[in-house]
DNA sequence: CATGCTTCTGTGAGCGTTCACAGTAGAGAA
DNA sequence: TTCTCTACTGTGAACGCTCACAGAAGCATG
C-alpha cells in the first residue's frame, strides 16, 4: 500500500516541481516564496495550494549558497562550562532564545567551545559565515573567541556586558546596580543599618555594578560606608561561608547581608546558623538572581529576579536587527526585588 | 592598516582559490578534503598549505545541495520542556551529544517542540532532509512526532525506551530494571523486611521497569509481596510526599522505601520527617536518578546513578551509524549504586 | 498612435561543491 | 615495442535555489 512509508527516504520536491504543479516558473515561485511582491493574487494562490499538494519546503543549503546568509545562528558558551550548565538561568535562556530564533523560522546551533580545540573548530566554523550571528554567552574577560568574531565582523550579542570588547559589541544585560540598589534600599527600609555586602568577583562587570549600587545607596542615605562590612566572594557556595565568617569575625555587630547571588547566600545562610544568629531576626540576608537556591534555603531569601525570559527575548531581537544591517545595541533590562523569608 | 578587520565580513576563499593557490584542479581540492584517497603525496601537501595559507574552509551549503546530507543533527525535545529543563541530568545529556557530535564535526540543532506550531514546523524542517538524523528526547506516549519521523525513514535515536515506535527505533537507555534490582538488594542487605516502594508513572517504561526490579529482587529473595507497600507517583516532589503518607498508612511497619526518583525521594523525606520517623535509623530510604536533590536532601540520598554520560555518547554513536546505513540498535547501559546517608 | 510607467512573468546564469568520467603518466608484463 | 594495469589528475555537469534582466501586458498620458 503504502510503499513511500518504508524504508530510505524519498527526493523531496523542488521548487521547479511547484512551478510546473501551479503552471508558473520558477521565478514566481521564489517571488511568492520570498515575500509575494510583485506577485498577482492568482498566480500567488496557484502556487500556494501547488506547495501545500507537492508537500515542497524550501531547501535552505540551496538558497544559502546563493544569498550568502545561512539563516541560522549560533548559541555559544565560552564559559567554563560546568557552571553555566549548572544554572537554571541558563536554562532558562537557552530555551528562550530557542524559541524566540524558531518564530523567525531560525534554527539555533549549540557551540560550547570548552577545549582549545573546540574553540579553533568553532571559530572557523562561524568565521566561513556557516551561521548568520552568534548569540554569546562567556563572562570570561579577554575572551580569544568573541574578540576573533567581533574583528572578523560577525554579529554578536552577548549575555550581560562584555569585558575588554570595546563598544562594537551588543549586550542585554540585566540592570545589575538597580537591582543591588532596590536589594539596599529594601534592606534599610527595615531599619537595618549595619549592612554588609559579600560581593561577585570583581573583575565581572555583575560583580563590580552590584558593589557599586551597594555603596550608591548607602552614600545616598547620608551613610558612611564601612570597607570593614566589604568581604568579595566568587559566585560559589563556599565563598559566602567564608565570606560571612570573615564579615562576623570583623563587624560582630552586622544586622544585614547583601549578598550577591543565591547559591553564596545560601553560604552565608550556613554560617550565620553556625554563629547562632537567627535570620532574618538578628541579620536579614538578601540574595541575587532567583535562583531555585533561593527557594531550596530556609528560610527562603529574598532575592533580585534576572528577567530572563525577557533578556533572551532581546539578545533575539538585537542579533537580528544586527544582522539586517542594524548597528551594535546595549540593552539594559530591569530587575525585580522577590520578597521571602529572610529580611 | 587592516581593513579587513573594519566593517563586513569579506567573502570567505573558495576550493577554487585553494586550487589555484596549489597548483592544481578543483578535483584534486576536494580528494584532499574528503579523505585524501588517489591524491598524490605532493599535491596533498601543496593543496593542504594552500588551504591553511588561503584559511579556506569548505562551504557546506554547497556541500549539501550536491550530497543531499547536511551533515547536521537534530536535537529534539519533545517532552513537556519545563520538566525536562529543569532536570539538570537533561543539561549532562545536551552537552554531552553537542560535544560528541563536535568531534565529529557535526553541529547540533536544538529543536524544542512545544506548541503545535512548532511541532509542524520542526516536523517540516526534518523531513525535509535538512538534518541526517534526530536525538530524541520524549517519554511522552505515542508521540505524533516521533512518529512521524519514524515513518519517513529520518534516522532517530531516542533516549530512554520509546512508547508505542514499534521496534524499529533505535534508543540508547539506562538499565532501569536493573538499578532497581541493585537498590532493593541494598536495603535487603542492611536487614530491612518490610520494603515499600513509590513508583514512577506506570505508563513509562521506566516506571514499569522500576517496579519490576523491586518485585523480582524481593520474589528472588523468597518473600511474598505486600501490595499494601506498592504506591504509585508522577515523579514529582509533591507526590513522594503523598505517597509516603498513603505507605505510612497502609503499612507502618514499613522500614524501608525504594522512590523510583530522588525529587520524589526528598518529598518521601519529608513525609517521614513529619512522622517522626528517623532516616536512616527507622526507615531506610533509596532514590533514582543522582540528580544534585540527592545531595540536597538531608539526609543525603542513597540512590541509583545513570550514566547520563555514557547515554550521551551512545546515542550519539547509534545516530551516526545508522545515518551510514546501519539498521537501528537498542543499547543498555548499566547504572551505579551510590551509598550515602539515607541508608 | 506613440510613449512612458507600473505590474507582472519567464529565462539564463551562477552560487561552491561533489561526482562520474575521461584522460595521462609511469611501471611492469608480454 | 605494445599492451595492460594502477595511480593519479582535470573537466563538465549537476545539485536547487535566487537574482538580474528582459520582455509582456495593461493603462494612462502626451
Amino acid at each position: 500500500m503504502t510503499m513511500s512509508n518504508t524504508g530510505g527516504r524519498r527526493k523531496p520536491p523542488t521548487i521547479h516541481d511547484v512551478a510546473r504543479e501551479a503552471g508558473v516558473s520558477r521565478g514566481t515561485v521564489s517571488r511568492v516564496l520570498n515575500g509575494g511582491h510583485y506577485v498577482s493574487p492568482a498566480a500567488a494562490e496557484a502556487v500556494n495550494t501547488a506547495i501545500r499538494k507537492t508537500g515542497y519546503v524550501v531547501n535552505r543549503h540551496a538558497r544559502s549558497l546563493i544569498t550568502g546568509r545561512s539563516d541560522s545562528v549560533g548559541f555559544l558558551l565560552t564559559e567554563p562550562q560546568e557552571r553555566f550548565f549548572e544554572d537554571p538561568n541558563f536554562n532558562v535562556l537557552l530555551r528562550g532564545c530557542t524559541q524566540a530564533l524558531a518564530a523567525h523560522d531560525i534554527p539555533l546551533l549549540l557551540m560550547l567551545a570548552g577545549t582549545d580545540d573546540e574553540r579553533r573548530r568553532i571559530t572557523r566554523y562561524i568565521t566561513a559565515g556557516h551561521v548568520d550571528g552568534v548569540l554569546l554567552v562567556s563572562s570570561h574577560s579577554g575572551d580569544p573567541v568573541a574578540e576573533e568574531l567581533r574583528a572578523a565582523g560577525v554579529p554578536l550579542v552577548a549575555c550581560g556586558k562584555p569585558i575588554g570588547l570595546g563598544s562594537k559589541v551588543s549586550y542585554v544585560a540585566a540592570d545589575d546596580r538597580d537591582g543591588a540598589r532596590d536589594m539596599v534600599r529594601h534592606l534599610l527600609a527595615l531599619g537595618r543599618r549595619r549592612i554588609g555586602v559579600v560581593t561577585g568577583p570583581l573583575d565581572t562587570p555583575g560583580g563590580v555594578e552590584r558593589l557599586a549600587g551597594y555603596r550608591e545607596v548607602l552614600s545616598e542615605a547620608g551613610m558612611e560606608i564601612d570597607e570593614r562590612l566589604i568581604v568579595s566572594g566568587d559566585y560559589s557556595r563556599a565563598s559566602g561561608e567564608a565570606g560571612a565568617e570573615r564579615l562576623l569575625a570583623r563587624a560582630p555587630d552586622v544586622d544585614a547581608v547583601f549578598v550577591a547571588s543565591d547559591l553564596m547566600a545560601q553560604g552565608v545562610l550556613t554560617a550565620l546558623h553556625r554563629a547562632g544568629r537567627r535570620v532574618p531576626d538578628d541579620v536579614a540576608v538578601g540574595g541575587f538572581d532567583d535562583s531555585p537556591a533561593a527557594v531550596a534555603a530556609s528560610p527562603e531569601l529574598t532575592t533580585i529576579r534576572q528577567p530572563w525570559d525577557r533578556i533572551s527575548a532581546e539578545m533575539v531581537r538585537v542579533l537580528l536587527a544586527q544582522i539586517g544591517g542594524e548597528d551594535p545595541a546595549a540593552v539594559i533590562l530591569p530587575t525585580e526585588l522577590v520578597k521571602r523569608e529572610s529580611t
